[in-house]
DNA sequence: ACTCATGAAACATATAAAGTTACATGAGGC
DNA sequence: GCCTCATGTAACTTTATATGTTTCATGAGT
């Protein structure tokens, strides 16, 4: 099946935007992450409208930051795309009035459930800001500023 | 994203075939499933693979239980459909050569692991015996042989 | 007025599960 | 031996959805 990567297309973008001021266009935005723009206006709807980023139209328009990266997890982020489902796997049917499929589901949702809330609560312990720091160390010695560099 | 709601027939089919002898055809199985025989065949063609069950052609032919359901787990079952991936979302690029796509898959990775490790965890505790015997708690007085009563 | 940016709708593409058709293979029954 | 019934398998169709693309409207700045 087909994996949802926008969670991780999304923090991309907003790592790519911490370290510098912006605005950034989304053109911009969609080279870094090899994408087109109308992609990225699409995932940073949901952002917007919770106020994690702005956006502005016309010259120097383009995407902020507006945000304290240290109060914005990774689950917040996830809840900003909609809360897609996190599971490829599924029941045939969700309220079935056979009883062995009832029998299924009750133990597969059990299941489910569990693996859900765990994912949900690790993103939950993640901030921004501590992919940020993540990130810096994965750069060293280099200038922050270099992270788009091979972006170019 | 479309749910593979595979683990969830072929457990079905498996707990419609507990309480009797079988053999049962794959068009019998596929009547109970409201679905096709092929896509019978092609679930279950696994677990043959794995020796839990068993087919045979021609008269009198059809699908049989082969194994001891307490010893199967559901992780088992997942097994024998070829270990589909279980999580709906992911990382946009496996082996980002972009720092920042690093550091999200690796803060994500994590979270992505220990849900999966859990979910199979979960479903490794329930056998299918288990799963018998919860079917029969919900059938309460009826007879089991009344499981299949309303697909006919 | 012109340019640059987002906003949004509409359409196209890619992928994978699920459903379907068609036919080959082999096991009884006659 | 031939016929019927069942699985085995390949190929194709359908459906859902993430992703990509085109197009145009809207509004901000020069």
């Amino acid at each position: 099946m087909r994996r949802d990567s926008r969670l991780s297309g999304v923090l991309h973008v907003l790592l790519h935007m911490a370290p510098q001021p912006g605005p950034f266009t989304s053109e911009t935005l969609a080279k870094a992450m090899d994408t087109n723009p109308v992609v990225i206006r699409r995932i940073m709807a949901g952002l917007r409208e919770l106020g994690y980023v702005r956006s502005e139209k016309g010259h120097g328009g383009g995407w902020t930051l507006a945000c304290d990266l240290s109060k914005v997890t990774l689950r917040d982020v996830y809840a900003a795309l909609g809360s897609p489902s996190l599971l490829a796997i599924g029941n045939r049917t969700e309220a079935p009035g056979c009883l062995v499929e009832q029998a299924v589901n009750a133990a597969l949702d059990q299941a489910f459930r569990d693996a859900e809330a765990l994912l949900l609560s690790r993103l939950g312990e993640v901030t921004l800001a501590m992919l940020g720091g993540d990130l810096r160390k994965r750069l060293g010695s280099r200038n922050v500023r270099d992270i788009n560099a091979h972006h170019a």
